[in-house]
RNA sequence: GGUGUCGUAGCCAAGUGGUAAGGCAGAGCUCUGCAAAAGCUCCAUCGCCGGUUCAAAUCCGGCCGACACCUCCA
């Protein structure tokens, strides 16, 4: 099945072509925990590229990580003034400062249950490749030098402003320009590198000491490691411009040609209906969340409950009911787990609504990701399986077992709930209260019965009755 | 000021020309000693006004409201 994604560009929804999808999402600055709304954007990526490889894609997956940049710097500075003595140069302090929190990010995402990309391309890894990609850009007159620093000259790029759609004359400039210290031609020139004394992060370069600026390392690194161009990119609608606008105009200067085929960006995530940010502070990094409790499943299920491209309010009504989804999904995985196979013979009217439900779903997520809708044919399903479970008591036929454990599986194969999950034995200990409070029951003592079914509850052990016999469940 | 997104039930959230998916919460019911789980039933005419059309939440115009980008930001 193909794909169709909103591209960015054209403001429409296109076909992503087959076999070799190569993508590149905008990752993180580490110079602090990733919050939430940064999470939003890399499981994004993550859907994405699950959806694509559920589809019959091959992918190939780029996620860079942003270790040089004013507040990466401004860290390593304050790591210096804390120990002078510890680091032989400021390149060293720098990856001292952002060791931790690059750790941190990887941390994360294995906590989301992300997919592990194919590439990590660290900014300092490329300074090279950056440098090549500046000289290239003054060799076709669309970048010059000054006082060491070099800058982009937008006016050389007819096209300016195609991705965002602004017209840089129309815009309100004001005041900034007037106050802006860059000694530039043309005040909306973009710096691609940086001039910085010896006493700074530097490297060498044809126009002296100096570093990279905020631009220059995507186009580089998607350069490197593609080899051209690629056909999806990815990232926050904040980073719309100028950041993906300058990329743009960098790398069709440099390389030619169309660099990326298509843009796909996500919404922010608002919390209290504001937007989250780091500068504003009013973030959850997810360790906060961990640390309240929260699990990285229903953060995950709260995330797909609403659509990549809308803004998505996070509150603690959203997550409730996100954790209600999540516990409906598990409760269904547990029950099947319970059952007993035979070999009789297979429900066909299981095997179409299951075989339905599956080609619903990759339907619902091959239309620009229509998490939403999937989540809907989700719980449709989770009805029937519910319904035909219920109907056959408690053994059930190998292949119908099967046939519903396939297409749980096919779901959690872009939902990935199921991995989240820590997997634990039922200990003989709460079996044989179970058994006790039954044989309490059966006596027809209650008080009884209750008190353990409460303490079981306290255990994190919830009863279920049925027709056939009691069973525990894992809350 | 420029650009763009959005406004659907108590809440979350799809749908974008043919008479409103799904979930959470709530009510009733089946089952149950009770409860829980599961299942069944009930619960909206789509911000406001006008227009186009046989037909509009869905297209067009106006208005109101919210948010975002234009500056570091996912």
């Amino acid at each position: 099945m193909f794909v169709q994604l909103y591209n960015t560009l054209t403001r429409k929804k296109e076909q992503v072509e087959k076999p070799l999808v190569r993508i590149y999402s905008c990752g993180p600055t580490v110079y602090n925990y990733a919050h939430i709304g940064n999470f939003r954007s890399y499981i994004f990526a993550d859907i994405l590229n699950r959806t694509l490889k559920l589809a019959g894609y091959s992918v190939e997956h780029a996620m860079n990580l942003t270790d040089v940049d004013d507040k990466t710097i401004k860290g390593a500075l304050s790591l210096v003034q804390e120990n002078p003595q510890k680091f032989a140069n400021l390149k060293e302090a720098l990856l001292a400062y952002t060791k931790p929190y690059t750790e941190a990010f990887f941390d994360d995402l294995k906590t989301l249950n992300v997919t592990r990309f194919d590439h990590h391309p660290r900014a300092t890894e490329h300074i090279p490749a950056m440098l090549d990609l500046v000289e290239r850009l003054i060799k076709v007159g669309v970048a010059y030098e000054q006082d060491g620093s070099v800058y982009y000259r937008i006016s050389e790029k007819k096209d300016y402003g195609k991705l965002s759609k602004i017209d840089l004359d129309k815009n309100k400039t004001g005041t900034r320009y007037n106050t802006d210290e860059y000694d530039k031609d043309d005040i909306r020139d973009f710096v691609l590198w940086k001039a910085e004394s010896k006493d700074g992060v530097h490297w060498h370069s044809n126009h002296g000491d100096g570093r990279p600026g905020w631009h220059l390392e995507c186009s580089a690194m998607i350069h490197e490691i593609f080899k051209g161009g690629i056909d999806i990119h990815t990232g926050g609608v904040d980073l719309i411009f100028p950041h993906h606008e300058n990329e743009i105009a960098q790398s069709e200067a440099a390389y030619g040609g169309s660099f990326v085929k298509l843009w796909a960006h996500c919404e922010h995530l608002l919390v209290d209906n504001r937007k989250m940010s780091k500068s504003l502070g009013n973030f959850y990094t997810l360790r906060d969340l961990l640390a309240q409790g929260k699990k990285a499943e229903v953060l995950r299920y709260f995330l797909l409950s609403a659509h990549y491209s809308q803004k998505v309010n996070f509150s603690e009504d959203a997550l409730h009911q996100a954790e209600m989804g999540v516990e409906k999904f598990y409760s269904l995985w547990q029950k099947l787990e319970r059952f007993k196979r035979h070999s009789a013979e297979a429900s066909s009217t299981l095997k179409t609504a299951s075989e339905g439900a599956r080609l619903s779903f990759l339907t619902q997520m091959a239309d620009d990701l229509n998490t939403p809708r999937a989540l809907a044919v989700v719980h449709e399903y989770m009805r029937e399986a519910n319904i035909f479970l219920d109907s056959v008591g408690m053994s059930i036929a190998q292949d119908d077992w099967d046939e519903i454990h396939k297409t749980l599986l096919y779901f959690d194969t872009v939902l990935g709930l199921i991995a989240l999950i820590p997997k634990t034995e039922i200990s003989a200990e709460y079996i044989k209260l179970l058994d006790e409070r039954n044989a309490a029951r059966a006596a027809k003592d209650f008080a009884r019965a209750d008190a353990i079914r409460d303490e079981l509850l306290e255990a994190g052990y919830k009863i279920l009755d049925t027709k056939t016999g009691s069973h525990l469940e894992k809350l």
